[in-house]
DNA sequence: CGGTTGTTTGAACTGATTCAATCTGTGTGG
DNA sequence: CCACACAGATTGAATCAGTTCAAACAACCG
């Protein structure tokens, strides 16, 4: 799928996202788990999710990693004056859209409602933010991981009464967002299946009880809007 | 201190600060830990901090509340289309500035360096997001206050080598932005004090080992920019 | 003075981490 | 096709950090 369709999808108008695709940019593609963008260091590029996720992260003094936001596709990495303080991974094989802020800057001061657009989207990932602060500050870890679950299957797309998910991450990934160990996380999906909320065949998850799924996990998916 | 003042100091143009003092406005004094801005509505205003500290708040399902933002004097909090998913309360008594925001989008659109101050002021507030997401998840329960405590002491503009502050939050505030309970933060207080990291003066605290004290805590100032 | 708010302390309990071992699935090269 | 390597998932046991609940204490204010 091109980018302005994502980008359309997203909620851009397609004049403005014909503007953003004609762009000067390369398409990469990026493999999870593997370094990427690095903390630290400035970069001057925005980036797109075309397919695929990309995270964001941050190393602690004592070596311990943090994912602090993911981006799916149609998201978008903003460019950011002077050192970024996080480094960026792919969670799953990636389709990126990388530009120069030198080419993104100009066309976005030139486009008002484009610059709102990208207001509105950085507000959603504020609200975002917001959320998992909740999650990792205030939910026990079962409720973590099945909110992490919960989010992820509706931005992703998916909807119905018991939706399905081949699930993007590893367990340990799943930790890095939720403030855990891999441990912990394999026993709350080893948990959350005894409680018959979800089944797994594999990667894929199937769940079984949507309803109680997000009440276990006070899942309340207004803050996506 | 007049608005102007303290947005010149966070880094605008004083003739950008200008237009928005000129702007129409009321002061408003917020009494701490009281309701002011309540969850779940829509609220079209601009808040700016004159004095004090604001906090933004989410109260979860199960009626857990977690602090996931603070707003110190100068800093702002823009208005937002549609329900706002935090509430605000005051840290300390406080002076607030609101504004509509059927005055204030018009003046950040007809000046691109304005929306561009306050992008920035945005991805500032993002970073400390990122990091406070690390706090919650990645660090234990002494880091985790001890690096608030160094934050809270770069934000209100102090340094020095053993600087002095004082505390604006009660042991609950903290526990709400730390993601524990009270008695909790209590018993990390009385840790640091027998460490020799601080000592108290009723509400002061002097900061005996600055520097041990912020690698206690992992704090690296650079996502404040 | 009484009421309110915040701090401090203790004891019991629970949940999560750590470390180490084992198991499973997938892909690779022989 | 099998043998092997590797990554990820699973399990167990010991330990520890943080919570919960309850109660006492201190400071402040009208």
């Amino acid at each position: 799928m091109p980018l302005g369709d994502t980008l359309i999808k997203a909620g851009l108008a397609p004049k403005l996202a014909k503007l953003l695709e004609d762009m000067p940019h390369k398409v990469i593609q990026v493999d999870p788990r593997r370094p990427f963008r690095e903390q630290g260091v400035a970069r001057d590029e925005v980036l797109f999710v075309r397919q695929g996720i990309l995270s964001k992260f941050k190393t602690d003094g004592a070596g311990r990693r943090q994912i602090v936001a993911l981006r799916f596709a149609g998201d978008g990495i903003l460019p950011r004056e002077g050192k970024a303080d996080y480094g960026i991974q792919a969670i799953v094989r990636s389709e990126v859209l990388v530009g120069s802020s030198r080419d993104f800057d100009p066309i976005v001061d030139a486009n008002p409602d484009l610059s709102k657009f990208f207001w509105k989207l950085s507000q959603r990932h504020t609200a975002i933010g917001y959320e998992w602060l909740v999650n990792c500050g205030r939910r026990d870890s079962t409720a973590r991981v099945a909110h992490l679950l919960c989010e992820t299957v509706a931005r992703s797309g998916k909807s119905g009464d018991s939706p399905r998910l081949v699930n993007p991450f590893t367990q340990q990934q799943i930790a890095d967002i939720t403030g855990q160990t891999s441990v912990n996380v394999n026993r709350v999906f080893a948990d959350l299946e005894r409680q018959g909320l979800i089944r797994r065949d594999g990667r894929e998850i199937i769940f079984c009880d949507w309803p109680e799924l997000q009440r276990v996990a006070s899942f309340q998916p207004q803050y996506l809007n």
